[in-house]
RNA sequence: GCCACUGUGGCUCAGGGGUAGAGCAAUUCACUCGUAAUGAAUAGGUCGUGAGUUCGAUUCUCACCAGUGGCUCCA
């Protein structure tokens, strides 16, 4: 039997592959009244639906685990066959299996159909599998969870059930620990622990609060944010953070997003009707709209800091990722035709700078998100203006230096978008940042501009974010640096750590000092051991810890520790500041 | 919204039909300490919320709320 050549992404994938129709064998043997939906390899992994009135429970689980071994001891061979369509069907429908049926027929004429066996299990698959069920050694059933049929949420939940598995019980065990640490990183835990941000349930779902150290960081990123978008041409502006409907209509949001508001006020009682904004757009295209526009005006670069609402429906809300209010480093660039791929690179240069400032540029991955053709309700414009934007904007990706996956049907119901995308410690990915081309709002809201030879002309724009939404922003930055952000991120940059209350008086004359010199410095002026100091303050994750006594005090010096390499020496106080500051500027690690 | 799981003091958790415990953390006092875990004392919970069953519920039932994982949707 051929070894598996687990680096090769296709062998890997098949082990899985099989894994899953391993899986698939027991919960029959176990469960014969259950009908198998689908079940292939992921990334990391395998999962199979199941329909079945009961969800599994985590008894059931280790039951199927415990089957899954028996099966592996049994080393069945795994053989393809190849059916007619008649026959395959006849062959599902001997055996209950109605979603393969419905399979069968999404199959196109003229393609084989095949099927892959191992003992009495029997599964409609195109493969490729393994040679035999003894080549898996080591899995684990991980968790459950529920799937729509086809993805379709109008279609049956099926039973999810998610699993690892590995040729031997190393690779598992490895990969398990790896599992459990990217757990520690979980921003939704050390974020609560670090105090920079909690919950409570009478504020309700996706409504975090701030605590000072996250809003710090908020604020910290946020100054960075607009500095360098002023730096780069942009204005800021701030907008009301709800509007009339009539706002809305115009847009399209109105028609288009209306599940997505909040909606205060009642039309059928001929209330006013106001909502919040779910987004920025309209706001900034009146401060466009103020006045005749030339061409010499172009391109304006609006930028704003800014909140929005949307009503997410409730299984959404995660952590600081998912939320119903946050706040996006939001604008818009009004531009010609000719400044399109332009002011489109630039945008995107932005992103990349800060991405790169953060730390986290290896870490995204990029996406061009289209529209759907056969779903046109979702969007506004002409099947030919589509064509043409998206065109236009895939010409413009390939001059630049990226790689990008094409994704259909993610576009926003206006353009076509280039979405920064970026994985959590689950693996769930989410969009980071996004630069839009709209070539459909500026029609609506009747945004002008004149052209040289006198003419009225509607202007593209780019809608594009510079950092994304902050909330989500730093609970990747909390995830990617398990708390422990770099100095210029630092909430608290250094703590300063009196040996005992006699030298209190000095330590906070340190303090003092490092603030005046633009430093987040703090005071532990706690009546505990300076031991015990250094522990708290290296689990709260702060940078630098500056210990002061009889010594220090005498030499007019500071005793540095820092959390990444330990003791650094006792330093004169004007070298330490201008260390930190020099640090603070830096950046980039 | 759908499929599940979870909810006991700041944290980790125990308990169980008769109105609650432990460790760590916290506070105060003593000690004034050079890389946490000395001594003494104190405080902190209507056991997520509401209703039902019961003589009685935190413990049983139901509903709701919130948190988490998955699906759909989305920045």
């Amino acid at each position: 039997m051929a070894k598996i050549d687990f680096n090769d992404a296709e062998q890997r994938h098949a082990f899985w592959h099989s894994s899953a129709h391993l899986m698939a064998q027991a919960v029959k043997r176990l469960y014969p009244e259950v009908q198998l939906g689908t079940g292939p390899a992921k990334d990391k992994g395998f999962f199979y639906d199941f329909y079945r009135e009961k969800a599994f429970s985590a008894d059931d689980l280790q039951a199927i685990e415990e089957e899954m071994g028996k099966i592996v001891k049994e080393h069945l061979p795994i053989e393809r066959f190849e059916l007619s369509r008649e026959e395959a069907k006849k062959l599902m429908q001997e055996k209950g299996e109605n979603f393969k049926l419905e399979l069968i027929d999404l199959i196109p004429e003229g393609e084989t159909i095949s099927f892959y066996q191992q003992g009495e299990f029997v599964d409609l698959c195109a493969g490729p599998h393994l040679e035999n069920t003894q080549q898996i050694q080591a899995f684990k059933l991980l968790q459950t969870g529920g799937a729509y049929w086809h993805n379709d949420a109008t279609k049956p939940m099926l039973q999810r059930i998610f699993g690892i598995a590995y040729p031997d019980k190393k690779m598992l065990k490895k990969h398990l620990d790896e599992l459990e640490e990217a757990r520690k990183r979980d921003h939704n835990k050390i974020g609560r622990e670090l105090e920079y941000f909690t919950t409570v349930d009478y504020i309700g779902q996706g409504l975090p609060i701030l605590l000072p150290k996250g809003y710090k960081l908020f604020q910290i990123l946020q100054r960075f944010v607009e500095d360098e978008e002023e730096r780069r041409g942009y204005q800021h502006t701030r907008t009301p953070l709800m509007a009339k409907a009539d706002l809305y209509k115009i847009s399209g949001h109105w028609y288009h997003y209306r599940d997505g508001m909040f909606i205060i006020g009642d039309e059928a009682n001929e209330d006013e009707v106001l909502a919040l904004r779910p987004m920025t757009c309209p706001f900034q295209f009146q401060a466009y709209l103020t006045r005749t526009r030339s061409y010499r005006d172009l391109p304006l670069r609006y930028a704003e800091t800014s909140t929005l609402f949307r009503n997410e429906s409730s299984g959404e809300m995660h952590g600081l990722i998912r939320l119903r209010q946050f706040t996006i480093s939001e604008g818009h660039l009004i531009v010609t035709p000719e400044q399109l791929e332009d002011e489109f690179k630039k945008s995107v240069e932005l992103a990349q700078f800060m991405l790169k400032t953060m730390g986290l540029e290896e870490d995204v991955s990029y996406r061009f998100s289209k529209w759907d053709q056969n779903d046109r309700a979702k969007y506004i414009g002409s099947p030919e203006e589509w064509e043409r934007v998206q065109q236009e904007m895939f010409r413009i990706l390939t001059h630049m230096d990226i790689d990008f996956e094409e994704a259909d049907g993610e576009a926003a119901f206006y353009g076509p978008k280039l979405d920064i995308q970026i994985k959590n410690v689950f693996g769930k990915e989410d969009t980071l940042i996004t630069v839009q081309i709209d070539f459909q709002l500026a029609k609506k809201f009747e945004m002008e501009y004149i052209d040289r030879e006198g003419n009225k002309q509607n202007p593209y724009i780019i809608h594009r974010t510079s950092i994304g939404c902050y909330e989500r922003t730093m609970a990747l930055l909390l995830e990617k640096y398990a708390g422990a952000l770099p100095l210029w991120m630092s909430p608290e940059q250094a703590r300063v750590l009196p040996i005992s209350d006699k030298h209190l008086e000095a330590a906070q004359a340190l303090t003092d000092q490092l603030k005046a010199a633009g430093l987040r410095a703090t005071l532990d002026g706690r009546n505990e051991k300076v031991g015990k100091k250094i522990k708290d303050a290296q689990n709260e994750k702060v940078p630098y810890m500056l210990v002061m006594g009889d010594q220090e005090i005498a030499d007019g010096t500071v005793a540095v520790r820092s959390r990444k390499e330990g003791q650094l020496g006792t330093l004169p106080l004007a070298e330490l500041i201008t260390k930190l500051q020099t640090e603070d500027k830096e950046k980039l690690r």
